[in-house]
This record gives C-alpha cells, sequence and structure tokens, in this order.
DNA sequence: ATGAAAGCGCTAACAG
DNA sequence: CTGTTAGCGCTTTCAT
C-alpha cells in the first residue's frame, strides 16, 4: 500500500489516523490510493501494535431471552459512539462455559462486560486479580476494581408484592428461576420478607417451558397469585393456564419482571417489573469505560426498576 | 515466559500448539511455567503471526426478534466445534449500518455470515469480490463464491395457504414485513399467488408493535384470517385482537412465521411455519467453512418449513 | 530436538 | 513534514 501511493508506511498510517500532520497533496495522493485499492487497514495488526482492541467482550447467559439483547443494544450503541465494537458470546447457563468464555474474550479484547453472571464469586475475583477491566451487571459482589451496575431488586420486588397484598392477596406463589442467578435470589428474598404475603417458593427456571412445566406445583399451593422469576416464565405460565381453563385474572393473579416488548401484547397484558434495560446497558459501557481508562470504577450504579401494572393482576377471586 | 521456563519461544509454541516435537521433560517444564505464571498466548498476535483470527462475524438485523439468537446458537455451536469464535453485530434494520459492520467484521475476522441481509445485491458482491469468504441465509443470490442457506418460504408459505384454504378461508391480509427482506418478498409472492386465496396486502413491519398498528387496516379488508409477515408480528396482532373483543380463531384466524419459542404459549397457541433454525444456523457454518478452507461453497441450501398447526386458525365464522 | 532469526501489518519514537 | 527504525507477541523456517 505504502509502495503504490509511492509514500512511506508511516505516512498512510499518519494521513489514515489523522495524528501527526501530512502535506495536503500527499495526504490526498494516499487517500485516493486507498480508494483506487479497496484498502483497509488490518485490524489484527492495529491491534498488536497498538496494544489494543478496541472491542469489548459481553458475556449473557441466554440470548433467548430478549432481556438480554436489548441490554445488549444499550451497550453497543454507547461502545460504538467511543469507537469500541463488542464481542458477545452466550454461556446457555452453564456456569463452566461462561469461567470458559470470559477467559477467553478476555484475551481477545480490552475488557468484559458479564451479564447476570452464574459463576462464582472466587471466579470473578479471579478476572478482576488480572487486571481486567470488567463490569459486572445485575450482580452485586464486593471488590474494589469491579464495575457494578445492578437492578434494585428488593425495592422492586417489595412494590410488586405491596401491589398485590393492596389488591388483596395474602398468598402467593414465586416460580423461582436459576438458583446461581443473584436476580433470582434477591427477587426471592424480598418476596419472602414482605409483611402480609405469605410466599410459596416453587423452583421452575428461566424459560417459558419451565412457567408451564411448574404451573401445577404453584397452583396446589392454592396461592390466588402466581409470580414468575421473569416474563418469559410468565408466559408459560399464562400458556398453561389458559390451557387449562382457568382465567386470569379473574380466578388467578399472573405477574413477572422485566417487561419484555411482548408482554404487553399478551392475553392479558402482563403486570411485571420493568428496567431501563437499553439504560443499563449504556450505563454499563461508561462504567467499563472508566476501567479502560485505568480509573477506579466508581460506586455500584443501582437501577430502580418500575411497577407496570396492566391487566393480568386483579383482587383475588373468593 | 520463555525465560522463565529457561527456553526459546519457539519450544513454548511448539508445546502450546503440540507441532514439531519437544523432549518430553521440556515439555513438562513448560507446562508447569505456564500453569505457575496463569500465562495464556495473546490471541491477537497469534493471529497477526498465524493469518487467522479463528473468528467469524456474524450480522444480524435485529436481535430482539428470538429467531436471529436461534439461529446464532446453531452457528456458535457448530463454529465452536471447529474452535471458531463467533463475533455478532447487530444492524438494528439499518441498511447502511449493515454495509458498515460487515465490512468492519471483515478486516477483524476470517469469515462472514449474513443473516437475512437487507443490503443490496451489489454491496453484497462487493463483499465477496474483495475475496472474503461469505455466507449469506435467508437471501438467495446468484454468485459463484457466495455460499447460501436459506428457506424454502414459498413451498412453506404455499402449505400454509393450503390450509387456510381447506378450512374454507376465501380472503386473507398479510401484514408484510421489511419491503427490503428476502423473505418477505418470498412470502408475499407464494401467498398471492395461491389459486383460490385472496390476499391483501397490509405494509406492517417486523415487531409486535407494527402487528399491533396494521391491525385495524387488516380488518377493514374483511379477511376472515391474517397472516402475519412473523410470529412477533402475530403477537401483536392477538394482542390488538384481545383487546377489541374479537375471539380468535372463532371469529377471525391468525398464523405467523418462524415458530419462536414464544409461540406455543400464546392463548391460542399460534398456527405457524417452523424453521429448524439452530440447524440452519449450523448449515451455515458448514458452508462458511468451506469457503475458509478455499473450496467452493457448494451449491444452495434449502431448507423446508414445516407447517404447525395449532388453535389459531380454525374454518372461518360464517 | 532445540535455538536463533525473520516476519505477520501496523504504529510510535526518532532522526533528518 | 516525512522517512527510517524498532517492536507489539507469536509462529515458523532454517540451522545447529
Amino acid at each position: 500500500m505504502a509502495r503504490a501511493a509511492g509514500v512511506s508506511p508511516a505516512t498512510v498510517s499518519r494521513v489514515l489516523n489523522g495524528h501527526g500532520t501530512v502535506d495536503p497533496s500527499l495526504a490526498k495522493r494516499v487517500r485516493a490510493t486507498t480508494a483506487k485499492l479497496g484498502y483497509v487497514p488490518n485490524a489484527i495488526a492495529r491491534g498488536l501494535a497498538l496494544g489494543t482492541s478496541h472491542a469489548v467482550g459481553v458475556v449473557v447467559p441466554d440470548l433467548a431471552n430478549p432481556f438480554f439483547p436489548t441490554m445488549l443494544k444499550g451497550i453497543g450503541l454507547a461502545a460504538g459512539t467511543a469507537g469500541f465494537r463488542i464481542v458477545v458470546a452466550e454461556s446457555n447457563e452453564r456456569i463452566a462455559e461462561e469461567v470458559r468464555l470470559a477467559d477467553e474474550l478476555a484475551r481477545l479484547t480490552d475488557g468484559l462486560i458479564l451479564c447476570s453472571p452464574r459463576m462464582p464469586t472466587a471466579a470473578l475475583r479471579s478476572l478482576v486479580d488480572r487486571g481486567i477491566p470488567v463490569v459486572c451487571t445485575n450482580r452485586v459482589v464486593r471488590a474494589p476494581e469491579l464495575g457494578i451496575v445492578a437492578a434494585d431488586w428488593i425495592t422492586g420486588a417489595r412494590l410488586l408484592a405491596s401491589h398485590l397484598a393492596d389488591l388483596g392477596h395474602r398468598k402467593v406463589a414465586f416460580l423461582a428461576g436459576p438458583a446461581s442467578s443473584w436476580s433470582n435470589q434477591q427477587r426471592r428474598l424480598a418476596l419472602s420478607r414482605f409483611e402480609g404475603l405469605k410466599v410459596e417458593v416453587i423452583p421452575a427456571g428461566s424459560a417459558s417451558a419451565d412457567g408451564y412445566a411448574a404451573l401445577p406445583s404453584a397452583l396446589e399451593t392454592g396461592a390466588t397469585a402466581i409470580v414468575a422469576f421473569n416474563d418469559l416464565v410468565a408466559l408459560g405460565v399464562l400458556g398453561r393456564l389458559g390451557e387449562l381453563g382457568i382465567r386470569v385474572p379473574d380466578d388467578i393473579s399472573v405477574a413477572g419482571f422485566d417487561d419484555i416488548p411482548s408482554a404487553g401484547f399478551l392475553r392479558p397484558p402482563l403486570t411485571t417489573l420493568r428496567l431501563p434495560l437499553v439504560d443499563l446497558g449504556v450505563q454499563a459501557w461508561h462504567v467499563l469505560q472508566r476501567r479502560l481508562d485505568k480509573q477506579p470504577p466508581g460506586p455500584p450504579v443501582r437501577l430502580l426498576p418500575e411497577l407496570v401494572v396492566r391487566e393480568s393482576t386483579a383482587p383475588p377471586a373468593k
């Protein structure tokens, strides 16, 4: 390339990166040549020389849950503005896979955003101790150099519990998500501790099929309302309920978490806790950027979910 | 690292990559040292030296549509087995963005998988002409070195049309997707050409909100069945219909395309055309792998969708 | 079987 | 303002 334009590689680098200063006529010649040859700098070589890939790794448990893609939009948006690209990997909710991916991405990129990670705290710490800039979303872990951006599910779940209690419910079934999920623990805890509501915890999972499968057990508890770990699980619940001819909210109330895009279009529209997901992604990027700049991550960012009351919750039947 | 183990870098490289042959005792020492230091080879430098990144880029129009994540699972699975990583980017249905991303990823990776690309054929050809291994899913473009993996929507849509006609429907409304979408064109074409079914085409889009918004126009046509561009759009339709108190399938039938994971959990469960998405992803990888090995892509792979009849379709009311 | 040396494509420091 | 030089961290001939 340099030869084709009759200049040195350094000059090419200068005009392409807008550093130093170059004689306009030379610059023009270089640009003309790059255009003619369709030349594009090799990002790998550039990364090696600069010691930075201008890419960050993002690992998510499950892309099929709209929760994560929505957050990715936010991360991608903010990172793109700063000239960074994101590399996303999916762990399929498997912890070992998650650790492996984080490790691998760390070698390849400048930093990591771990979304709702399920890995042990020690593994998380080890990443940080290796000097890798990492931010963790939806999980709070005490570690000085770890960035944290998480929802305040305790307050959020209390909002929901209080909505249900106000409606007159006294006993609710909570269809729990993955045990290793911090969000799940928080939601369960807040619900259980709420005064005036008896909550039965039924193990379910994070997918619609899990909700579908767990519904009968929830029914057996005699609860008048069902709170699902997330909207996907609630969707499965709604499906099974419809199949059984049990009406929502007349016979039983149902609520979820996350407010995925479909939540408002279901029949009945789902009452749920909305998290500003795009914003959450943007914030995660900003915290990471601070770490990339060798600055401390700053205090944990906590986002408050908003209760979205739709038609799936109502006073109990009797 | 090499010094720490008291050997040359070449030897380290040999034991880590299992190439050449090294004295077992040396190999052991190297391995011990790598373990102690927690040393991991720098993927970037490795990429430069090898001339390959062992990564492929995947660009999708919209991660929020479960269609794409599901396919990504397939690609990731197959690619991972072959020691490749995938880098995914989202174009948000914007054509210019899509072209830019493809371009950028091409510099960074060894090959490209473009999912349902909306870019002009010329742009697609330009990528191929630059010698980049690329495979295109859900779009058929004649170009010798371009790999193609696509659904046979013509046959698929005919399956659906015939199901509807057999039920007794004579007039259906098709809520069309993005005009630049090949799938949309194919589906619309096959439907329109079907004998014995009058189809009214209503512009909608690819998201639930588009279905929700377009429903009134569809109703005005007096159609007894609505076919949505995809399941997400159908979801919006179902939501609006419920809101209006119009019963499905008693008053009107609804069908979609794709069979996203929620389709079976909706009320009523949605009749739709299922594509083996994970398999589609796996196939896309295999075709790309052939190109990475400098082989021709082979003939276009066509997958036949399967009609999944659930409860959202029934004979027309009157 | 092993080490020394060259080079992947680029950028940054240093001369001129 | 521009070319020359060195080097990013690794792999791979080529000698030994």
